[in-house]
RNA sequence: GUAGUUGUAGCUCAGUUGGUUAGAGCAUCAGAUUGUGAUUCUGAGGGUCGUGGGUUCGAGCCCCAUCAAUUACCCCA
């Protein structure tokens, strides 16, 4: 047997990582339930149609399939050989396949919401904090596993919602220590009325995606795939002004207003953009109108965070409103909005940043030493009272020297030793060490307690 | 799916135009110290040089294939 390995882009998390990802997790969990949203929790595989055809071709390449059981079973064969032609033609097949890993966490919730919407109350405010898979090729900052923090609203038309989501943005990453994000917010409304400008709605697609990668590729080359995409070059030329504009925020406003003039579309997003903005002053806010977002659900404000300059990153987290998600699933008119952490990103630029406190990776308080075996059970007796006080103590089971000991502390952050020998046993004091100070004191064994809270 | 880079000890890496028995630091273990370490000293273990072919008198080094990791494109958190 060779040495195991790893699936591509899935990650063991030891002791270190684990603490540094559960603060970040307890920070957005208790910033969520401080704005009154309440949890859920979605299996990890989905039926394959539930998933299927909402997050756009390459989402749908990008889905985890599950391959059915029994296919070895003779009465299947034929069904089974029928399944794999189709999907040797690129297609899917419920006969080889009918489940798949969850994507993302907005399509199950919409599911969850078309099933129970009789007996949510609504506005439905809900937080989920789950891993979800893509069978994406991993790189810096992408993983095939990754888990999301959700927070979405559903039942709500109004702009408060998006206000408070801002907010959540906001408290969150200021409690994490990464105040120099950046929420990067623009409408799906705006970007609609430069495609009915330059085309009609169906260049929609092609226009976003073109002008997404602005920042990457320069303004000639998305003029060259605009025109490879099909536009002509008035049409180019209102995309590049579009694209030129700057100024602070009210003035893009002012600009994106008079360029797309006479367009409902865009005079509506442009006032949901101003009130979302006069809200949140605050909040270090940046209008987009590059701002994009893959998902083709989202219909209204779109938001994305991006990491602070410094660090090289993509977005670290991303939302936007969408009318009609639950009309997929059969239940129309649920309006509803959402955002998402994206855990892992923020992980990788907070350890860039050097941003987690020390005091995260204390376990154990104190490290009683073996001495011997009649020592070790007193020891044993002693640690009980500590622990029935939340004091999280450990006895080296092995009577090894005390270096051995002394190293085994060390290296897992403990504070203090507490050396019980024949000679402390006798006097009825325990020797207790600091670890950090290198002070040492005799501590009788009833004030343990109180000694080491 | 496309392209670049990298695979040598548990970890991080040296390794000369191809030339004796492949090295270092850290880590581990054992002993100077039978009750005070992390910043003393000594020693030990540990490698089919990713895998499989080829060229050569001779390959860690050159060639081909393959696998894996990683980065970028596409797309995305």
């Amino acid at each position: 047997m060779s040495k195991p390995s790893l699936p591509q882009g899935m990650r063991d998390f030891s002791a270190t990582t684990v603490r540094k990802r559960n603060f970040i997790f307890s920070t957005i969990k208790n910033v969520f339930e401080c704005f009154g949203f309440e949890p859920l929790e979605t299996p990890a595989m989905e039926n394959l149609d539930t998933l299927m055809g909402k997050y756009g071709e390459e989402g749908d390449r990008l889905i985890f399939k599950v391959l059915n059981n029994g296919l070895n079973d003779p009465k299947n064969t034929d069904k089974a050989k029928e399944g794999f032609e189709k999907v040797l033609q690129g297609k899917s097949s419920s006969l080889l396949t009918e489940r798949a890993l969850k994507y993302d966490l907005t399509i199950p919730f919409a599911r969850f919401v078309a099933i129970n919407h009789g007996q949510l109350t609504f506005p439905y405010k809900r937080y989920q904090v789950q891993p979800v898979w893509r069978a994406d090729r991993p790189q810096k900052g992408r993983y095939r596993e990754f888990t999301q923090c959700d927070a979405d609203v559903v039942g709500s038309t109004s702009l408060r919602n998006e206000v408070e989501l801002a907010g959540i943005y906001h408290s969150v990453f200021t409690k994490l220590g990464l105040k120099d994000y950046t929420l990067k917010i623009n409408s799906r409304k705006i970007l609609s009325a430069l495609a009915e400008i330059c085309g009609g709605n169906q260049f929609l697609t092609d226009i976003t995606i073109a002008i997404d990668k602005l920042d990457k590729i320069g303004i000639e080359k998305v003029k060259a795939e605009l025109v490879q995409r099909g536009l002509n070059d008035s049409q180019v030329s209102i995309i590049e002004k579009y694209l030129g504009i700057s100024g602070s925020n009210q003035e893009k406003l002012n600009k994106i207003v008079s360029l797309l003039e006479n367009n409902e579309n865009v005079n509506s997003g442009a006032n949901e953009l101003s009130y979302i903005l006069s809200e949140c002053l605050s909040y270090n806010i940046e209008i987009d109108f590059t701002l994009a977002r893959g998902l083709n659900y989202y219909t209204g404000t779109i938001f994305e965070v991006k990491a602070p300059d410094t660090v090289q990153m993509g977005s670290i987290g991303g939302g936007g409103r969408y009318d009609n998600l639950t009309e997929l699933f059969g239940v129309p008119n649920i309006p509803g909005v959402g955002i998402s952490f994206g855990v892992d990103r923020i992980y990788d630029v907070m350890e860039e940043l050097n941003l987690f406190p020390e005091n995260l990776q204390i376990g154990t308080k104190a490290l009683f030493f073996n001495m011997g075996e009649n020592e070790s059970q007193f020891a044993y007796k002693l640690m009980q009272p500590l622990r029935e006080h939340g004091i999280s103590c450990e006895l080296f089971h092995e009577t090894s020297k005390m270096d051995k000991q002394f190293k085994y502390a060390d290296k897992k952050n403990i504070s203090f030793v507490i050396i019980i020998g024949s000679k402390e046993i006798e006097e009825k004091n325990a020797v207790v060490k600091n670890l950090k100070t290198g002070a040492q004191e005799n501590v009788g064994f009833g004030e343990l307690v109180d000694y080491l809270k």
